[in-house]
DNA sequence: AAAAACCGTTGATAAATGTCAACGGTTCTG
DNA sequence: CAGAACCGTTGACATTTATCAACGGTTTTT
């Protein structure tokens, strides 16, 4: 259950954990299982746990006036699933995150990660780099949602993230690129030609 | 000149620098002084300095195929500039940065900036917390991008950023919301009335 | 096994936004 | 001061994308 969340820490921070680390680690992050359509957060709600995904698959999304579901998140293994707003800030989540196929996650809540992170370095160095990494990709989307056509945007997302057209249906990966259901059939259809 | 700067720091990491500190930091940051119009990155370099605007005001974009500009940042004082992309992976930058506005920033590399974090405690807690602070700023406006029609991201932006509304004209608003010009006109006539 | 929910597709039409060209009023610059 | 560059606006029209309704084929649930 542990391994992947080890492994992960390990490869991200390069900076092997002794064995107490790793006892520590164990003791802290909970597990938490969620069946598929479960929440893990709930708008409204403060996001008191970031939990890393052992197994399954998430979606974090908004509603809008019209009840229309916008999806920003899309997570699989290895994924870190929670509302950073939230849960730095304490203040109710606009966000939805539930589970779209059945999931296993390592949660642990802000406190604990904190505390966790003064005894432990590697944790300190992997939140940096997770950080960076991050800061890039928010960039990269950025710029492709606003400087291309849905088309592109559709390309550019199946070539970078195969893994997520396999495991989540067409619809929500429109919500995900912005565009309707119907518009992201009607561009796979001319791709195909 | 570095007064904005120290209180920029303090501020953010709420831990008082010792003078030893910021005297440090003033040995190490450079002055810089663009001229409106002058490139402080342009597309295909590596992004060496990061910078902090101490007075002016500067715009990121890319180029597309069609030669248009998309901005994707704008700054003024008390902003940091760069891409941290290209100057994390040392990668080519896809992207332009120049002074919309002549300019004095302080500028610095990544290497110098790494070495006054093992010296300086309070830069390590301001970088986490910008850290922090980016992260949610980006995720709201990805959201944003994503959920609302180009009337209602207007409106976002100009109601949390009036002094970009005052600083920069209508067709640089425009492309940073990621519409023409000529939309933006037509929305804002629409919203007078 | 039947009913319900889910999923992708298609057609017809509407709405949002982009493109191109032109204009008059600034502001900048030599 | 004169020409150039810049800026916002408008009109006519094209393109992209959304909306609504319907369908048949799955898969899930009961």
């Amino acid at each position: 259950m542990y391994k992947n969340l080890l492994a992960y820490i390990n490869q991200y921070a390069n900076l092997p954990l002794t064995s107490k680390e790793e006892a520590l680690i164990e003791a802290t992050f909970q597990p938490k299982k969620l069946r598929k359509k479960q929440y893990f957060l709930q708008e409204g709600d403060v996001c008191k746990n970031v939990g890393f995904i052992v197994k399954g698959a998430m979606r974090q999304y908004s509603i809008d006036d019209k009840g229309v579901e916008h999806i920003v998140h899309l997570y699989i293994e290895n994924y870190w699933a929670g509302d950073r707003e939230s849960s730095i800030m304490l203040t109710p989540s606009n966000y939805n995150i539930d589970a779209w196929e059945d999931t296993e996650m390592l949660i642990i809540t802000r406190a604990e990660m904190l505390d966790l992170m003064e005894k432990i370095p590697a944790l300190v160095k992997m939140i940096r780099l997770m950080d960076e990494r991050n800061a890039i990709a928010n960039q990269r989307r950025l710029s492709s949602t606003i400087s291309n056509t849905a088309e592109k945007r559709y390309e550019e997302f199946a070539d970078n993230h195969p893994q997520f057209i396999q495991r989540f249906p067409q619809h929500i990966i429109a919500s995900f690129l912005g565009i309707t259901k119907e518009t992201l059939s009607r561009i796979r259809k001319q791709a195909m030609k």
